[in-house]
DNA sequence: CTGTATCCAAAGTGATACTG
DNA sequence: CAGTATCACTTTGGATACAG
């Protein structure tokens, strides 16, 4: 979670500043479906690299939105699955993915 | 507008890559208001440099979410403004002001 | 498999100067 | 006012190697 000293007064910058990138939107849009290890998002999200991966997921654990589970067996499993705030926002996607279908029509459409 | 080389398959990454950054959705949710002009954007959003605000609007014009209107006057006065496509991403942003407040209630509660 | 550490490249910032 | 251009600087990101 931020601090009260880290939060803009804006609610948009707020959410902004926690999901306000390429890569946490598309790791967010992945763990609304179901959890995911860390393997599998790192080969789902083709071009992130393994800091930036970690670095988003770390921070995205830090402002409470995710869990990450591991699991003591060899070899390691890590489980990274949604935490109810971060399942919130499930509204913020959903109008993503409203907005991005009709845009994809009209570009295809428009030949 | 993205051609349909450039659209990816997943209507949330199509609307990522489009708006998936900070200072976007910052200008987004200004242009929301009413149109805005360059220096006008330029103090509002705090730390961006005038390099980044530049290339930012350059971008959204030629997605063709803003449109950017000069009048021929001295000083030069040029506008800002939401194309309805930028416009029919008023949900998106209404969206993340709603999930930004009430996390702003969260921190504010917690004490 | 799930990371951390390191080094290097790329991108963003701040300041300043200059143009139409 | 609304930019473009440049330079020094800082931050971020990619590549690779390596560890538990």
């Amino acid at each position: 979670m931020l601090t009260k000293e880290e939060l803009p007064a804006c609610p948009v910058a707020t959410t902004v500043q926690i999901i306000g990138n390429k890569w946490k939107l598309l790791i967010l849009r992945n763990l609304l479906e179901r959890p995911w290890r860390f393997n599998e998002l790192h080969r789902s999200l083709e071009g992130i690299s393994q800091k930036v991966l970690t670095d988003s997921l770390r921070s995205m654990e830090k402002d409470g939105i995710i869990t990450r589970t591991a699991y003591p067996v060899v070899p390691p499993r890590v489980e990274y699955a949604l935490s109810p705030l971060g399942e919130s926002m499930r509204p913020i996607l959903n109008s993503m993915e409203l907005w991005g279908t009709s845009y994809q029509n009209m570009v295809n459409h428009k030949e």
